[in-house]
DNA sequence: CTGAAAGCGCTTACAG
DNA sequence: CTGAAAGCGCTTACAG
């Protein structure tokens, strides 16, 4: 290991208090010790250790990011804005990524535990209720993000409107059997949408047609791939009466499906959930997340949380904002084409 | 803060030792103190804090992960192997993002003296030589993941032989006059793809043209975006004289690009880099990194460094692959719409 | 199989 | 402005 406050102090003919003092920004030293102190610990490449402070100090100035394996691209955007924001304030950001096939409570228990950080983001991870509950007895500062439970902070969309705002769309552009492509139902997100599409589906006047939600075999994060998005659009295409448009519950697995529409040259508008920086550019028309806004808004409240832990849990819900393309407006594109 | 291996001791009526002993599975304590031990712990969520084992064991048993901020799609796949591999030892894995407006160095240099982890993977972070060599200094693990410096164990694509192989395969077909959308030249994988790109050129017998060779305006992510593609080839497409081809620096680059063809309705084949997950669903023909095997390999070299730090430096070179898909084969595209 | 004690590298009142 | 000392929550020989 390399040299310890112990070092530069020696060198400096200080004690350890001194030096420990010009670290932690303290103004009670004279310029010319701090001077002095500063430059001997350059030469040395001096630091102090991170789990020395943390043990002392009794906080670890990390606040660590859950998210799961292969974070979805969804996450990296939230992501600029976690960071931008934290920049603002003296933490840094460690990402831990939770393993999707193993037990995600314990994993999630394993680094509160361990006491990684100060305050936790969990993203996208999707628990059930009874587990949210039981992670609540380390009394530890958790936002969730893109997930809700009433017992923690948290900063999410409102699925459920931006699934009824997108399928009522769809239904009132002269299109009467919407299908869906689904995901896995664990996720509360993907609940959610279920649901605002069949109320879309209802409110319009129309049965809800099970068979017209569809999603594919393709289990990885939550079913948000575009394999998955591949493989229920081919489900969808190949029924006896298809669908004549269709909402998707992830950019991600629209890509998925209009591969699956040209493989088989056969389309249908479609329009998809969160505006990822490649819809723009693959003319998706979706649900657009303000997935940066989202990340600045969890940064606040998870550092008002450290700061307080005894306040009111708050909920910050945003409305999604459709964003036209050309992937739901194919009648004009056929036209075009044939 | 919660439960201390003090109160567990004393709730169990042994001393901290035994509990110590329990958590880390020495096996010279009884099963039945064991047990005990281990069901209050349980009640109490106890495990110990990481920041007291790694001052007391004088490591962290943490592997950071370097990155820059907003990971490109590349480094999402590359995390897997890296993830896949470390869960066959007892490591956990926290990523640190670097931001990429402010110094590099100066981040890297912080998290290295703050010693946050026993080991540290370098993923895409471009540094010049002489910044290399100072952190060298530190005298810690550090394996490097797509970039190269002969002080330090190194992993990475022969982007030279990639960029080539591309290249040549543009020229075979019938193109003469080949442009490349280039990236920041601070990336090595950068410069080595223009090089061998030129290269390519030059062995068919032609003059390489500097104004084939463009980019975007948009310099995040060391360039490597959809809208630096889609500007790049939007320059290629108003030139007097446009190019037969191009060969895209990274798929991220070429989606953008593909938006700019379909934005003036006029398309060149085109060959990238990368493969990562959309390119097969929007086929894209591109040159494919091994990116889950990099990650694997990464991580055993780390560990190999970490147990013993003076074994000889290695660098390993995979070669990519050439995947034919669609965007290359645009002249048979183009019989069938027109 | 178990405990007492030293030590890891810091921070932080307290005293001067 | 500076230092001596206690303490943070663990691990690990050492002794029994």
């Amino acid at each position: 290991m390399s040299a310890t406050i112990y070092d530069i102090a020696k060198e400096a003919g200080v004690s350890i208090a001194t030096v420990s003092r010009v670290f932690n920004n303290n103004k009670n030293v004279s310029d010319k010790t701090r001077q002095k102190i500063l430059s001997i610990a350059e030469v040395k490449g001096y630091h102090p250790r991170a789990f020395a402070q943390g043990l002392a100090r009794r906080n670890t100035n990390i606040i660590m990011a859950i998210v799961p394996v292969i974070s979805n691209y969804f996450f990296m955007e939230v992501l600029a804005g976690i960071q931008d924001k934290l920049s603002e304030y003296n933490y840094d950001l460690n990402i831990y990524n939770i393993k999707n096939n193993v037990d995600l409570l314990q994993q999630a228990e394993y680094v509160l535990r361990k006491g990684m950080g100060d305050g936790y983001l969990f993203i996208s991870i999707h628990l059930g209720e009874i587990f949210w509950e039981s992670l609540k007895r380390y009394d530890v500062p958790i936002i969730l993000m893109d997930e809700y439970d009433s017992g923690f902070d948290s900063v999410s969309v409102d699925s459920i409107e931006g699934a009824y705002t997108a399928t009522t769309y769809l239904i009132k552009h002269q299109n009467q059997r919407i299908a869906m492509l689904s995901a896995l139902p664990q996720a509360k997100p993907t609940r959610d949408r279920v649901h605002g599409y069949k109320r879309a589906i209802e409110d319009a006047g129309y049965l809800v047609d099970e068979d017209l939600i569809v999603r594919g075999e393709d289990t990885n994060r939550d079913g948000f791939t575009e394999k998955a998005g591949h493989q229920a659009m081919m489900k969808l295409i190949q029924m006896n009466n298809p669908p004549d448009a269709c909402f998707s519950a992830s950019d991600i697995q629209a890509v998925g499906a209009l591969k699956a529409m040209k493989d088989s040259n056969r389309y249908i508008p479609m329009i998809s959930f969160d505006d990822i920086q490649i819809s723009e550019y693959l003319g998706l028309s979706t649900m657009r997340q303000p997935m940066y806004e989202i990340g600045i808004l969890a940064v606040e409240k998870l550092i008002k949380r450290i700061n307080n832990p005894k306040a009111m849990i708050s909920h910050t819900v945003f409305s999604p904002e459709l964003i036209i393309r050309d992937s739901s407006e194919l009648n004009v594109r056929h036209q075009i084409i044939e």
